[in-house]
DNA sequence: TCTCGATGCTGCACTCCGCAGTATGCTCCG
DNA sequence: CGGAGCATACTGCGGAGTGCAGCATCGAGA
């Protein structure tokens, strides 16, 4: 059992992991992956649609065709060597969390622009993470309501709705306060009387506690 | 003023931002960011080696060759139409947040390993977490002792520690309640009297506050 | 003088993405 | 009963981005 596979990346093993809850059509399963881990491992559709065949190529997964009418689906069922392959992964440390987030990148570089804009990008973040938690909400009610399609899976979709809702949350809560901070500023490069040390001082304050 | 260019990917504009600053050596660039920007724009050193390249062609940056005895280096600076492109891409709205974090994955779909592995994740995320606000503390102490390179940024740069410790802060918040949560489960699969129902509730009402 | 870490990159194979395109099935409306 | 429009079920292509390895020089310290 020494075999060096090399790593196969984490893509294969999240759609490895839901292959473990059932057999999907590429189509259900680019759809779950937008609807749960899309919120911790973003991929876009085109990348589902491939990853299963390669999976196949490993023997950690087995497909099927199958036909409504004219029009063909290939259906994908993990193996006995998924499985292994899965908890074996589970026991490996994660690689730490990366972000894309433009927002962010927008308010760093805010000084090259104009107030506006930054307020702007500020409102506009407010309102998506705003429908973002509304959607949390939708689905977190959806398991209360009829305990969803694996309810011998609730306690760890618990703890992910919980940290999803954390998330937007505290992004919610800093664009608040950012948005209102920029009230107070006379142009995107002078932040006029703001006092910009007691911030700072604050920020040390909770990084250490 | 209508020329349709193609946008540029946004990996460009971030180093133009830095660009913007003052003229780098793509070694410096690299440097910096993995300082600043690899906080919310995580990306290879690989590819920041390669994005002036790319300015340059498009008229944004310009570069200029250098030499330490035998060794070439090569330095950046925008150019007035970098400076605009940069005004201009502040104004468009950004695309929403992206996340890679195997840890969630890993907790997902825990229940394809043990529950030991499951604590060892979360135990391992919590020492990620906790090195990461001990860097952003110093980094804050450092603004705060000496003003930085860019003391007329202080105030956005507040803003980007203020965000960044708050996500930290939150994440060492809920790796420390699900570790606790995970004590009182059975196995991995069975949480036994553990009241799924309770905190689903509660993640209701938070995700509606 | 030798070593070691910092500087300053490049090549390669691969992952991943956005966009466009293609085709069928299903339902509903008039 | 016919057509619109959305859901299903993908594929091709060019380009963005990554990880790893490699290569060469410089500068400080032993």
């Amino acid at each position: 059992m020494t075999t060096r596979e090399p790593a196969r990346p984490v893509t294969g093993y999240a759609v490895l992991g839901l292959l473990s809850l059932r057999p999907w059509t590429t189509y259900e399963l680019a759809q779950q992956v937008r609807r749960s881990l899309h919120w911790f491992w973003t991929r876009a559709e085109r990348r589902i649609y491939e990853e299963p065949k390669r999976l196949v190529d490993h023997g950690w997964v087995e497909a099927r065709e199958g036909w409504t009418g004219k029009r063909r689906h290939t259906t994908y069922a993990i193996t006995d060597a998924g499985r292994e392959a899965l908890a074996t992964w589970l026991g490996t440390p994660a690689q730490v969390r990366t972000v894309e987030d433009e927002s962010m990148l927008r308010v760093f570089f805010a000084d090259a622009g104009t107030l506006e804009q930054l307020r702007a990008r500020l409102d506009e973040l407010a309102e998506v993470t705003r429908s973002r938690l509304e959607e949390l909400a939708t689905m977190t009610e959806e398991l209360l309501a009829d305990g969803g399609s694996f309810p011998d899976r609730l306690h760890l979709q618990a703890l992910a709705l919980r940290r999803q809702v954390d998330q937007e949350t505290d992004t919610l809560a800093w664009v608040t306060w950012a948005r209102r901070q920029t009230d107070a500023w006379a142009s995107a490069t002078d932040p006029g009387g703001w006092d910009t040390g007691r911030v700072l001082r604050e920020v040390l304050a909770d990084a250490r506690a």
